[in-house]
DNA sequence: GGAGTTTTCGAAATCGATTTCGGTAAAAAT
DNA sequence: ATTTTTACCGAAATCGATTTCGAAAACTCC
């Protein structure tokens, strides 16, 4: 049983194809009763126009592709689900793919996506990296392309990102506000700008309160894992028996850090306060509750989806796009891991 | 700047596009000289073949449709995981979608994949119902389809499951090993066989070990959250003080009831035992950790996905294909939330 | 009734790649 | 020298839908 075409459509009823074609896709130079006829005979064989073939012939594929550094991930997928359900609003699919960290992978992706021809593409980088060539080659396509979280500065394209720097130096003015003086950063790698840049607003919030800043209170989280955030509690409780405040990079690691203080009896927030990053759901539910940044990613999805559209759609047509960024507020989550 | 085609290499070259596909496609009438040139030009013009035409042309679309309740969300979001990289390892690309929780969501996916043209489609059911008629629509279009997890036994198709039942009495059994006598289940909701299931294995668990099933020792959650677990955990406690079980229908029922004893200052796994299901990450991060039954959902996709290209690309062209149900294996996870 | 207008239709080109089939020229065989 | 084989090439059909353009048919109006 193959599928059903407009000529089969056109050969049960005696006339052209042409015919059957405008008749279902409402010209005027169709009568009434052939119209009639044909869009009966559609609906009987249960015709469905073939995609692949209109995609051919209009030059567009009705597709984006969006490429993360990792699905099993709260925010990514978060900001996938925004992307996806947005697209599908507008009669768009979604092509996904993980490039696991790997820019080797995420060159093999892009251009997979452009052999399928996407009409655009979303990405958040694997890490930051200048090799961009495959940015470039996206561009050079004249495919529109959009970066959001994790981007690069070098790219002339669109981004969404939000402040990392202004939203650290909330989160720890936070913890100083609420009377903490000696305040410790678990930081991430060395390279991603996001931890650069949480790093920064980190030493800007300590400096705005004269505080000085002390390099044996920050430690470096390869992995950005719980185990870190557990190790480096212990490294650092064992250092400074006055520490209280802690920035972690990402919920992670703080709840690694609060794992290890509740195991060996150090009071939160009473003692040491902590505060993490990304309001991932673990952080709502342990004890005690993590404070955080919230990281808007659902938000995030939606307005880079949009920016793309913005972009794959002008106005006017033949213009010149001029490539926008657009940077999303953060929310400082108050909860029980830190005080009023 | 349009994309390259064949047409454009062909006429550079002074040859016909036949010339060109042939030379390109490693045919054996081409010349090696012709060859040569072809590919030297293809290669400076940086031709990509438009897979949209070739799709048309061999009536398949290397791409294949997931369905999925939530993709937000630590288990569906392995399986995602899981077959999107084993669909690019054999060159495919992966639509995603989210039912989220509506059949009315899934019948129009269903017909936004079929009109894609997808050569295979994989499915988690919203919740369990007998509305099935999108479902045989797949299967009549003569489009592979294969479900996982959350499947509908009345369908005639492949399906990747775990056995629930059993997967239940061996977490309620470890649960009485251990010593427990009177134990509770907070349930799923009434109708997803998963929910039944799990919930007739701890009913067998009991009655194997000669203990009374008790109605008001079952609660059933509804929307299987982390509140739930915490509420019903405050009213079994109200009214059981010598309750010493807990079998969770999912770990975020049990962190939630975790979280209640814990506030309250009932030891666990001392007073009560508590065992989750599905292995979330939050459960080996809380304290205390939680023992739980592995659901392998990176496997499953795996699975699913090769139950699928079977289906897709049989041995013997033509040969009618037999469903095919695979059922893994889980495994429970001992932590510090059960006695050993 | 003839000129002009409107309605309705379909052949053909197009999108880009693939593949069949027939044909020409050169090389090999007789 | 003639036939046969081999190597190489390209026109054309195909996949399914869309759209342009020309033409036929029906109608209006004086």
């Amino acid at each position: 049983m193959r599928q059903i075409t407009l000529k089969d459509i056109a050969s049960k009823l005696n006339i052209s194809v042409t015919a059957v074609s405008k008749a279902l896709k409402g010209y005027s130079d169709v009568s009434k009763s052939t119209r009639d006829s044909v869009i009966a005979m559609a609906e009987e064989l249960h015709y469905t126009p073939n995609s692949v073939a209109v995609n051919l012939r209009t030059q567009q594929t009705k597709t984006i592709g969006i490429i993360i550094p990792s699905i099993v991930h709260q925010f990514f997928s978060k900001v996938l689900s925004g992307i996806i359900e947005e697209a599908e609003k507008k009669g768009y699919l979604v092509f996904t793919l993980q490039s696991n960290e790997s820019i080797a992978l995420e060159k093999k992706q892009i251009d997979l996506l452009l052999n399928k021809r996407v009409d655009g593409i979303l990405m958040s980088l694997a890490t930051e990296n200048n090799d961009i060539s495959h940015l470039q080659k996206v561009i050079d396509n004249k495919t529109p392309l959009v970066l959001f979280d994790k981007i690069s500065k070098i790219i002339n394209c669109s981004k969404v990102v939000i402040d990392d720097r202004e939203s650290a130096y909330n989160a720890v003015t936070h913890l100083i506000k609420s009377g903490c003086k000696k305040i410790s950063h678990f930081r991430g790698p060395l390279n991603p700008q996001n931890s650069i840049d949480r790093y920064l607003g980190y030493r800007k919030a300590l400096e705005d309160n004269q505080i000085k800043y002390d390099p044996s209170l920050v430690y470096t989280c390869e992995a950005v894992t719980f185990e870190e955030g557990y190790e480096f509690a212990k490294k650092l409780y064992g250092q400074h028996k006055d520490i209280d405040g802690i920035f972690a990079v990402a919920d992670l690691v703080a709840v690694g850090a609060i794992a290890y203080f509740n195991e060996i009896g150090v009071k939160i927030p009473n003692q040491i306060s902590i505060i993490g990053f990304s309001n991932w759901f673990i952080g709502s539910v342990i004890s005690p509750s993590l404070s955080t940044v919230d990281q808007p990613g659902y938000k995030m999805g939606k307005k880079a989806l949009k920016l793309l559209f913005k972009e794959m759609n002008p106005k006017k047509k033949g213009e010149e796009f001029i490539p926008k960024t657009i940077v999303l507020p953060t929310e400082i989550i108050k909860r029980n891991s830190t005080l009023n």
